[in-house]
DNA sequence: TGCGTTTCTTAGGGAAATCACAGATTCGTG
DNA sequence: CACGAATCTGTGATTTCCCTAAGAAACGCA
């Protein structure tokens, strides 16, 4: 059990760290080296520490010895059975939050047991807005328990819940869709900073999405119609080089 | 992982250095030599070291011996595609941020996550500046663990942001096309030191611009009028010599 | 299965940005 | 003070970028 506190960069970008300011330490299992590549470079853009293992064995071992506050693990691997990993994982780390990975069509019922004791999932293909969101709640929660208050993201009159989901701007609550949420998060995670069209597809669309990229641009008019309708906006273009959120203030 | 530092010097330039004290590095890899050597002399400008490389053979075995802080690496190369020298550049360097080249059209076919863990891009044809820049921004944000040196250039009351594109003179903000604000930006890189008009449209015109080059006099007509409007002016010309920006008050 | 919701594509309109051109203005010099 | 060169800026054509309506397809849930 390890407990974390937040700090808020000169940027504006909150990071999550150990209570001794050492980063967080997560380890990622999967065995398809794209996938691990990926989801290294995300987290260790939000600052953490990454190992990567691509089977159970070596998953084991790495967790033995670098000793990870969270583990991504996919539950087909070429080696042993995911339940099989994951009993051996609670031996060595009896607390370690576990972030699953398994393909959409996975039995659920299985994996809904398994996260009863507080463990997570998400399914393939996923966003890393999603994986990182569920990452940091899995820590967020392993640690100190009254920690409710850092779910909360605000800019401005404008309030999001990462935990129950519920959006509002000067007291309204707004009901978003999923994608429109993931947007605002990630919007709202870097706040007044100017955000590509290219940066944004890569962190809130699934990692496969082939589509045409001006869903953002329709994501974006989603987003103003229930945020910013009939009030002064808070999320701005930026003509060619993207978007940003900024309180309605300034 | 580097953390980086910057000081200004005496002439006014900031100048990004690695804690040491020792020159930043960047490896610059395209197979048009034409590229890599117009790379070389504009960021060896900015006072960084370069080494660069013709092929994804020659940009791993010189990434291993020179350890650059940063890579500029075309997605088009001839010996391997850019994701397989992406993947070999990680493996020798986990956590170096990459610049990637593509051409314009090829935007479309999937760069996908490559922004995603922090790095960028920028199509070709591109401005100095705009790679400069990038570069910069990777640069300082990569040194996670020192966020100190921040985006916010400042020229007597005249303040500019390169995250949030945010201008504002003695506190009124003020609201620049992209030009204009790529070119203000040169110019306050540079403070009380003249441009010429050629210099001007090598950095902030892309390298393909075969235009009048009366452009730079229009841009600088554009920008006074937004900056220095009713104001004591700071972008001043020097006449048959070219343009320079210093505080209104000396 | 059927219905409402969500996601995404296509396509057209419209606004903003870029730039060429040319006439007006300013500057330096003789 | 007059002249030529250099610079400034008004006008408008063209291009680029962004927004959004409309509808098709996929999804989720009863």
């Amino acid at each position: 059990m390890v407990s974390t506190m937040t700090t808020t960069s000169p940027q504006g970008r909150t990071e999550l760290l150990r209570p001794d300011g050492s980063p967080v330490r997560v380890l990622v299992v999967d065995d398809e080296l794209s996938i691990t590549e990926l989801l290294s470079m995300a987290l260790r853009y939000e600052g953490w520490q990454i190992r990567s293992a691509g089977d159970g064995q070596g998953a084991i071992q790495t967790a033995r010895e670098f000793r990870p506050d969270a583990v991504v693990l996919d539950m087909m691997l070429p080696d042993m059975d995911g339940l099989t990993v994951l009993g051996r994982l609670r031996r060595e780390l009896p607390d370690v939050p576990v972030l699953f990975l398994t393909a959409k069509d996975a039995v659920e019922d299985r994996i809904a047991g398994l996260t009863a004791g507080g463990d997570d999932y998400v399914t393939k293909p996923f966003s890393l807005e999603e994986v990182v969101a569920r990452l940091r709640g899995l820590i967020r929660r392993s640690g100190a328990a009254d920690r409710r208050s850092d779910s909360v993201l605000v800019v401005g009159d404008l309030t999001l819940d990462e935990d129950s989901h519920e959006v509002s701007r000067a007291g309204d609550s707004i009901h978003l869709t999923a994608t429109e949420f993931e947007l605002l998060r990630f919007l709202m995670r870097n706040p007044r900073r100017v955000l590509s069209k290219a940066q944004i597809l890569d962190r809130v669309w699934s990692y496969d999405f082939g589509g045409q990229a001006n869903v953002v641009e329709l994501y974006i008019s989603y987003l103003r119609r229930k945020i910013d309708a009939g009030r002064e906006p808070m999320i701005h273009t930026r003509r060619g080089a993207g978007y940003l959120i900024k309180p309605a203030a300034s």
